[in-house]
Order: structure tokens, then sequence, then C-alpha cells
DNA sequence: GGATGTGAACGACTTCACAGCG
DNA sequence: CGCTGTGAAGTCGTTCACATCC
């Protein structure tokens, strides 16, 4: 009696939605255009920008596709339409205020990562539950209490939130966040956040990868990836 | 020119390799295990393991199932079993003495990171090209200059080696990593690393994962994970 | 010739569904 | 019964190969 939902409902005529491994890998051309688009590379192959990430050139052009017919038969593409293309399909062709929770040494670092910055990702608020750092500025930045999350988002119309608080904290600052109006988290922490289906979770979890690397180097076979 | 690497035709009759995902959640599924069994929970079903981590329950079998038979019908799984069958899948249930090259921030936050130590990865040593740093020590570890790598390595039979360096250091860190024996680099640099293929590589591209949120929050599709 | 765009073949991963054991 | 293990079916993503256009 569990079989009522028939109908595929929704979009099966999409032409184009980019997949998760797509997108992964739009974003790696980007960056790799901008780095030949500032050394004067005007026209790039399929190959050429696949070659040093180590995709094929037959990959490129299909996560290219995604982008609408941007390439020239014989030529090429023009490295600033996709770049500019790219920025689009992605959604960095605007600011995205973004606000940081848990200031530890991984606060630290992502603060200091320029890149972000490059992107449109813009910290604009900073917050702990320490009394210690409640108060202190970073990068211009002060820390708020966790208190002061709904005033401060509502204020800086934040829509992304990173998670770099100890585990015990993460899914109550996560619900936080959400409840001030933050649409998508970067979760650092190791606990599996439950959040409405509306917000979106990217999940940044270093043993799992530090795990791959320990089995890849005990398994004999074959290598390199993201 | 550029066409030597030729496809590797090697094992196909391997009875049981588990994938890059499903190493991926095999992970996810020893810290849930781990804390299940702290709580005394002896005996797990594929549906507990996998619904906390929105994983079901036939995708868990299936990944349990490159284990070996350790699955009792009408019971479940011994979690202790499944604990120790893991970590040995894992590689982790030995030590991996590991080093960090590139001092600042996040490899502060790396080194206080509990969960790493709890999972056999040791940190033995530092490396920094910054004569101020030299010297220091963190976490009882003394910082090495680069130069010191090879004599640090051979006494300390690191096979692990972290990126946590600016991104036009990294490849040649990375090499010099290599020439002095490690087998797996974990690379937080963007930089695309060109390494030989023993060599094991797991990059971790903090722009392409706010990339990907960025995408998500501003498409209107489904939702979480890794 | 050089390079794109794309259907078709291929392969990898996931879900289904069910036999069979405790 | 509950729950595992697993072939079969289905889905998703990648590679091939080629028509097409500059």
């Amino acid at each position: 009696m569990s079989k009522n939902d028939e109908a595929p409902p929704a979009d099966l005529l999409n032409p184009a939605k980019p997949s998760r491994a797509t997108v992964g890998r739009l974003s790696l051309y980007l960056r790799r255009l901008e780095l030949l688009h500032r050394e004067g590379v005007a026209k790039v192959s399929s190959r050429l920008l696949g070659e040093a990430l180590g995709v094929s050139d037959a990959q490129v052009r299909k996560d290219l596709a995604h982008l609408g017919a941007l390439g020239h038969p014989g030529i090429g593409y023009a490295a600033p339409d996709l770049i500019a293309a790219i920025r689009g399909v992605l959604g960095i062709d605007r600011d995205w205020p973004t606000v940081l929770v848990g200031v530890g040494h991984l606060a630290r670092a992502l603060l200091r990562y320029r890149g972000f910055a490059e992107r449109g990702f813009r910290f604009v608020a900073l917050f702990d539950s320490d009394p210690e750092k409640i108060g202190q500025t970073l990068d211009g930045l002060l820390v708020h209490p966790l208190e002061a999350m709904p005033a401060v988002l509502a204020e800086t119309h934040a829509e992304l939130g990173v998670l770099t608080v100890p585990l015990e904290a993460a899914q109550g600052v996560a619900e936080a966040l959400v409840a001030a109006g933050v649409r998508g988290v970067l979760n650092f922490t190791p606990q599996v956040l439950r959040l409405p289906p509306s917000v979106r979770v990217v999940a940044v979890d270093l043993t799992v990868q530090l795990e791959q690397l320990a089995f890849l180097v005990g398994e004999p076979t074959a290598s390199v990836d993201e």
C-alpha cells in the first residue's frame, strides 16, 4: 500500500540541470579560466581546460553544455564568456553575505582565506558563545553573542552560515541560524544536521577525508581526485 | 607528446573493492557505530545505522557487504564486529604518523581537532618556511624548516602529509614530501597537484564547497549531503 | 584541419524486491 | 515475524564517436 507516488511529478524536460559533480568541476574550470585569463589567454579549448585538472575533453564539453552553446567549433571558447556564464550558473555573480559561528582557529583560517571574498562570499558577522571572545574584533568584524543572531542577521541579510563550532553545539546553532533566516549552511562539524529541506547543507568532514586517504594509501589502486 | 598514459587494464575480477562513495559512507557508519556503542547499543540494524545519516537500509547493507558476511539475519549486526571490520577496511586499525606543512591557522585547527588522534592519525612533525615560526613548539611539536624534511621523515616514518601552505608553495612542498617518503597527501590548497601516480592525493577545496552551497541555495531543488 | 555538441554505448552506483536464515 | 544478503532493474554519470561547423 505504499504506492501512490506514481507520476514523476516535476520537471523532466528540463534541458539543463547541472549535477553535483558537474557543479564541482565548474568551480575548478572557473578558477583555471580566471588564471588563464589573467595570463592573457583569450580562447580556450575543452582539452586545454581539462588537462591540468585531469578531466577529459569530452567531459569538459558536456559540463560546459549546461551553460548553453558558448563554444565556437574549430575555435574553442572565449574565456570571458565562460567565466561570466559559470559565475551565473553557480550563483556567484552576486554578493553572498555570510556569517560565521564559532570563532576558533578554523574560523580564523577561513576569514583570512583570500578567494572567498574574490568570489563574493563576504563575511559580515561573527558569533561565539564564549564571553572571552564576544566583543573582540577579528579582521574588522565584531564577535557577537549567539543571542544577537536574529538582530544581526536581520540587519545584514546574510543568507549563508558557516559552522565551526564544537560538535555538541552544531545542531542547536544550525537551528538558530535557520530561524534567523539563513538558507544555506557550510558545516565543518562531524554532526549530521537535521534541518528543514528548504535549507541547503554542505558538509566538510575532515575525518572522512583523512580516512579516504588512509584507505587509498593502504589499497593498491588508482589515484587523484577531489 | 602528451599521450602516453594508456588505460590501466588491471584487476577486474576483484570480488570486493569498495568504491570511493562507499568508503566515505563507511567512515560515517564508523562514527555513528562508535557513538551507539558508547551508549550501550550492541546490536544495530541496517535501518538504524542509515536513518540518522540519510542513507537507505539497502544501501547500508550493500556497503557493509564489502566487509564480509557480518550480519545475522533476523538480528542485525554486532556493533563491535562492525567497528573492527570497518577500521580494517579503511586501514585505520593502525597508526598513521602524519606530518603537517604550513603552520597557519588552519594547521592549528587541525592539530587541535580531536578525532584525528582517535583514529590513529598522529601528527609527528610540523614544517614551515617562516624563520619566525621555525623552532616554535605547537601542541608539543617542534616546527622544523623545510630543509629538515628528509631527515625528520626518515626518523618518524611518516607516510601521510597535510598541506596547509599558500597556493604558490603547494606543488614544491608536495614534491618534497614525496621525495622524503610520503605516500599520501591531504591537500587543502586550491592547487591541483601533479604527483607520481603511486602517491595518493585527497583534495579539500573550500572554495568549491562554498560554491556548491551558493549553487544549491540559488537553485530550487533537493537537499542534504556530504 | 581543429574543435564543438550530442546521441549512443558503457560503466558505476542505487534502489527494488525477494529468497532465506534466525 | 525481522532482518540480512543479493541478483535484477533502474538511474545517473562518463566516455566514445561522429556529424557539423569555422
